[in-house]
RNA sequence: GGGCAGAUACCCAAGUGGCCAAAGGGGGCUGACUGUAAAUCAGCUGGCAGCGCCUUCGGAGGUUCGAAUCCUUCUCUGCCCA
């Protein structure tokens, strides 16, 4: 794994070459190999995410071992702080942050969702005030290839407007100025040894999305993600939009679907097509007290583990698992220790790495249906019906004020 | 033995006549988190029953339409003087 591939070596692969080499009998399930200039990444493959040059709370050594074949950074981040030209002049973003397998970055796209309210967006481009320090800056298509070829990433992604699921004449708009910025950034994107990847949006609404796969695959892109996803929208939306973009992609190209990453998403992306996932949610919820287990989460915060012998998961064979108990796991979280957010980040980390690794070889072995079966029968999700019940003791406390 | 200050919910601590079941912290409990403005955020934390009632501010007694708040007394704590 993460062995080295030069793309100018005569023979070699190009960087973003993508080589299909099983597909699933009872689902859209594949197996494959993606080439980058840093190493090969087997595929489908979870990616943690190092928003700042970083996987907050572990070294490249952890994510070495806990086998992570690619990670993914960001543009507008990395961009404020230090600055791209920094992290240029030092060699490249591998080298800054000492992690020398494949990189995926960000354009920024993603904050021109989240950072609504600090932005403003035209079709030439956005402007950003700065989350740090409110300086104004200004993001186009080009300048963000710029960033990322400066930054050295093994894929680049293209500029895009992700927005909110519920207005679909925003997204119409968001959408073909999505394509639009696809389009430049093609145009200006110069490095052979980087991948750049196209985005589709288009909400939730399968004719969008159908526009949208259209505008991009005649673009011709080595990848294709698929953006605004997860965002807010219902698990059956995400499913149904999947079940319908997917086949509109091209076959030999991988697909990435874009911040996507609790287990149930991962096997019923996979089960859609999905090549490439990431997500913050394994880190996050590690340095908030939750634990991915086969059952489902698990909050160390809970009374119940006070004196739990137990490690998290019975059988886990993380480090974390290995060596500590739910009552101290507990403890440390509770007293918000750091080595918490490591050790649950850690477990968090590989339990969505071992997923992965778990569905490749079954998909090899023509068992993915098995698992994906197994594996969603076993795991709570987080229902409905619990956030309806956290509605109503809201509601109850508002009017008790009142 | 005398003088002064104090005792408020699990802890610390506001409140010195009605707007007080009682501010604010802490602690405790619970929940959320999906291309990271997140080591973050939200709710609950006297009892019961669904907008009301009941029992609370060291104990007992009193003043008042009404007391955590005023008076008497007792208990305890701290400081000072003998």
């Amino acid at each position: 794994m993460n062995q080295l591939v030069n793309p100018l070596r005569p023979g070699a692969p190009p960087a973003g070459a993508f080589d299909l080499l099983t597909t699933d009998a009872a689902s859209l399930a594949r197996r494959g190999t993606l080439y980058t200039t840093h190493g090969i990444v087997p595929t489908p493959v979870f990616c943690p995410v190092g928003t700042q040059a970083t996987v907050k709370s572990l070294t490249p050594r952890d994510l070495q071992e806990l086998g992570a074949p690619m990670i993914l950074s960001n543009t507008y981040h990395l961009y404020l702080r230090p600055g791209a030209d920094v992290i240029g002049r030092l060699g490249g973003l591998h080298t800054f942050m000492g992690w020398h397998g494949p990189i995926l970055t960000d354009s920024g796209g993603f904050q021109v969702f989240s950072l609504e309210g600090l932005r403003q967006v035209s079709d030439d481009g956005v402007t950003f005030r700065s989350h740090i320090d409110g300086s104004e800056h200004r993001f186009t298509p080009e300048k963000v290839v710029e960033i990322q070829e400066t930054l050295g990433s093994d894929i680049a992604m293209v500029l895009d407007e992700c927005a909110r699921p519920d207005d679909r004449a925003y997204i119409v708009e968001a959408m073909h100025r999505t394509h639009l910025w696809a389009e430049r950034c093609l145009a200006a994107h110069t490095r052979q040894d980087q991948a750049l990847f196209g985005i589709v949006q288009g909400g939730i609404y399968e004719d969008l999305r159908a526009e949208s796969a259209r505008a991009l695959t005649s673009l011709g892109f080595p990848g294709y993600a698929i953006g605004g996803l997860s965002v807010g929208e219902s698990k059956a939306d995400m499913l149904r939009i999947l079940d319908h973009v997917t086949p509109l992609l091209p076959e030999d190209r991988p697909r990435y679907l874009m911040g996507v990453g609790s287990p149930e998403d991962l096997v019923e992306g996979v089960a859609r097509g999905i090549d490439i996932f990431d997500c913050v949610l394994p880190s996050r919820l590690g340095r908030n007290g939750s634990v991915f287990t086969p059952a489902g989460r698990m909050n160390l915060r809970n009374a119940r583990f006070k004196e739990d012998p137990a490690p998290i998961q019975e059988g886990c064979t993380c480090y974390t698992c290995q060596h500590f108990t739910r009552a101290y796991l507990r403890h440390l979280t509770i007293a918000k220790e750091l080595l918490a957010s490591h050790l649950s980040t850690l477990h968090n980390v590989h339990f969505l790495l071992d997923l992965m690794l778990r569905i490749r070889h079954s998909i090899e072995e023509g068992t993915f249906a098995d698992l994906r079966q197994e594996f969603l029968a076993q795991y709570q999700v987080v229902d409905e019906g619990v956030r309806r019940r956290d509605k109503a003791i809201y509601k109850r406390a508002v009017r008790a004020r009142n």
